[in-house]
DNA sequence: CGTATATTTGAAAGCTGTCAACACTTGTGG
DNA sequence: CCACAAGTGTTGACAGCTTTCAAATATACG
């Protein structure tokens, strides 16, 4: 099993080995996608259960301006539609910003994971579910923040999501992004996120190197975004884990 | 069971009387609420999962500032919680908005219910899935809408969810709202939401009567937003049910 | 009837988008 | 290796949208 997916399983603490092989088992095959590549589109629908072991996507829906929403970041340790089978079509597309290794399973083994390996199936639907906490912060912080704010508040965000899946150390962060990704995930026009870009930039709290954003200094990023990483749990509820055992 | 909630579950078309009848016994207990009363708390734990069988609440997060995001609108047939029992605690809060009847069962029913009643189980995950769809249509709204395509956005998306559980007839349609709750929901200040309200009021999309706000042109509001309602599916994908009975 | 909540208004400040043009980087093919 | 094209970053000016402030009015509620 690749390596930052099972330290996202590992993470949440509770399953045992035999669950870890089934899901070596399930999780079999493998595919490497280029950069720009969509490993989904808006309309489309989708017949196998994807889950990133590496790179970087973004989830999103265009509108009918021809200027698209950044709704999510995809990252190592993800799923991309758990429940998409029991919808008939994509709303979004999903979209590599760098090169990634997918891992996947046929959509109709769901039932047999929920059936079979409950422990394995509420970790998957935990997995999933973070992904509309996800969501819902970035409602927070679109609706209720300030540009500069709302920077801040996405890259600490992103890096605490890296770190969670061992991808990162605690310091220094380099984030595959460019201005353009971030204005159309910030709900600014690009001309203005260049322009928040700079501010960040000119207090030494980023910088840049070779295409990708460095993040330089944390706590004060986390300080000025007013950063609160509730709604990044570490893993599901022990209550909920121990019904499950009887 | 209830009118509005049995309304949603059957337009979903595929659940057979043997499964409304587990639903029936399932969600036995009733209990009523006042308009203001919170159904959930942010940082508290929920203990049944509960299903609104009439009344309208809302789903939000406050911010360090003291101000309110609306995240989503909870209305009749719509569940609160599915999930829930996997997390240690809510990050939202959930407050009623008018009088409420909400039906529930125990949490540590669930696994039950996806054991035993996997037609049942996928109906109500495809509505708490709904849920995030329509947390992704919010994130476009307020990310890449102006505040009047915005206010008549919602106002359009809100008369399609009624009309589904059979809740509204196709033209007229009142909504339980105020104008504090409206600039909650699309991330302005109440004073612009106001100006803003009153744009479509003068123009004879919107009226106000006694505490609720009726769409009186819903062709033109719906236009006026470039209202796509793709992302509100009527029921589940046909073939993830028939996999289902197999 | 009094208090709290919601609506309303105007003016001013400030944030953000748009426009338009230019520089820079990257990748591709010759 | 160079030239070109495409994409990305940069800048200033300006318009326009939105917020904030502050105060008055209206409405709902006990």
């Amino acid at each position: 099993m690749n390596i930052f997916f099972y330290h996202r399983l590992e993470s949440l603490n509770f399953l045992d080995s035999e669950d870890f092989e089934f899901a070596d088992h399930l999780i079999q095959d493998r595919r490497n996608i280029d950069s720009g590549d969509f490993i989904l589109t808006e309309g489309g629908t989708q017949r196998r259960i994807q889950f990133v072991l590496d790179g970087w996507a973004i989830r999103h829906k265009s509108s009918v301006d021809g200027d698209r929403q950044i709704l999510n970041f995809v990252l190592p340790g993800d799923v991309i539609g758990l429940f998409s089978p029991i919808y008939k079509q994509s709303e979004h597309s999903v979209e590599a910003i760098t090169s990634m290794t997918l891992g996947s399973f046929p959509a109709d083994r769901l039932l047999e994971v929920f059936r079979d390996v409950p422990r394995l199936a509420l970790t998957l639907s935990w997995v999933a579910g973070q992904d509309e906490r996800i969501l819902e912060e970035q409602i927070v912080r679109i609706g209720r923040r300030r540009a500069t704010k709302r920077m801040a508040h996405l890259l600490v965000e992103l890096h605490r999501r890296l770190r969670r899946c061992g991808y990162t150390r605690e310091d220094a962060c380099h984030l595959p992004l460019n201005q353009l990704l971030l204005s159309d995930s910030l709900g600014l026009s690009h001309v203005h996120a260049h322009r928040v870009f700079r501010e960040l930039e000119k207090d030494a709290l980023i910088k840049r190197e070779s295409g990708s954003i460095i993040l330089l200094d944390l706590r004060l990023l986390a300080e000025l975004a007013d950063f609160d990483a509730g709604y990044l749990e570490p893993g599901p509820h022990g209550p909920a884990v121990r019904a499950l055992n009887n």
